[in-house]
DNA sequence: GTCTATAAACAGATAGAC
DNA sequence: GTCTATCTGTTTATAGAC
């Protein structure tokens, strides 16, 4: 269901998507990944737990061994999948030579943010979907790591526009939205025939940075 | 709850979202504009009909004397919610001098709709929220009219690139969609405190012509 | 651990009084 | 036309057999 192809760096992050030794968490996984599976492409509402059920091969009363309520499955779904995204950006952008521009930090911030939502993983494209349409005592839990995600994309375009790269003279918190929503949204549109997606994602950083980029006059 | 601040050939094209003569008819009209009042904010999972009944000042049973069913209302405030964006862009492109340049018209079309979005409508933002949330046989209805709209906004683009306005080397039908898609996430975060709404769509549209333009090298 | 069967909860829909 | 009360259907959740 999941091809990530992480690196190093990134599979260690991302222990909590792999099974462990007994049958049971294994079972617990194969459940996460089918909920993970439905729910990125039905939402919330479209979604039982016959469902993911059937993805995971066996009946929906089973589900309860191994999670108390609907409730919990799908906050862990989305638990998972804004940690996924959070570190795999937060890696890549640790990773980059210390002294990479701003330009170069951003660009990959987007195209990594956007492949892991595209090619990526169904956690991310599950949380992104079900953002908005859970419940709200599902939603809460998961907003302070959201805003805390925000942060990293409010820095990288603070120092942008700090060192001249992008311009100072537009409203930068819309822009940001902009940016984030505007990769939100492939999760209702995007399929392999739209393009490579790394090259869909290069096309995307390109219009947004260029857009932005501070005129020499 | 709904202040469009229409021109002469918008009030036409929103007739159907006036009220005629008849008490009956002004009460459907109120729970139209409850529901969509309450599905922007609420998506469809979290709409309850006694939250629709409540803005709209009546009990949950009242409702099915004027709507045979909450399907039924849901896809007519759907279906409103197209139309009115459609008919606003396509009437603003329509009033613009005929030899308008295709960056202005693009620019026009961007800034038109995203107004629609986060300044002038529950319907349109109902719309946008609800759509991939409602179920399939509702989704189906208004399916064709979201094709069509896709049309206008595939040829202002064509359009660009044909001229020599935009770049003519990137995948434009997913740039397309990042760009519907940027727009309709603001349904997800705009508020009045992100600043006024002109100047927000301003910026967006900035970012996007600017990023997409051809570079005389 | 997973099944089948059943209970409980909820929201949409209907009936009939006013 | 709108209300209250009730019914129905669906889905989540639980019990108990295997």
């Amino acid at each position: 269901m999941e091809e990530p192809k992480l690196t190093t760096a990134e599979e260690k992050a991302d222990q909590s998507l792999r099974a462990p030794g007994t049958k049971s968490e294994q079972t617990r996984q194969r459940i996460l990944n089918a909920a993970a599976f439905v729910f990125s492409r039905k939402g919330f509402s479209r979604t039982r737990l016959s469902d993911i059920a059937k993805v995971a091969n066996m009946k929906a009363g089973s589900l309860y061994y191994h999670f108390s309520s609907r409730e919990e499955l799908t906050a862990e779904v989305m638990s998972l999948g804004v940690n996924y995204t959070f570190r795999t950006v937060q890696n890549r952008l640790e990773n980059l030579p210390p002294q990479t521009d701003s330009i170069t930090r951003l660009r990959t911030a987007i195209e990594t943010h956007l492949l892991c939502l595209i090619e990526r993983s169904d956690y991310a494209r599950a949380n992104t979907k079900l953002s908005g349409q859970v419940p709200r005592n599902i939603q809460v839990r998961y907003d302070a790591s959201e805003a805390e995600y925000g942060q990293i994309w409010r820095k990288l375009l603070r120092d942008a526009v700090a060192d001249g790269s992008l311009r100072d003279d537009v409203n930068m918190s819309a822009i940001r939205m902009f940016i984030l929503g505007a990769m939100s949204w492939s999760v209702e549109w995007f399929k392999p025939e739209n393009g490579p997606a790394a090259s869909v994602a290069r096309d995307f950083s390109e219009m947004v940075l260029n857009g932005l980029r501070a005129q020499d006059r």
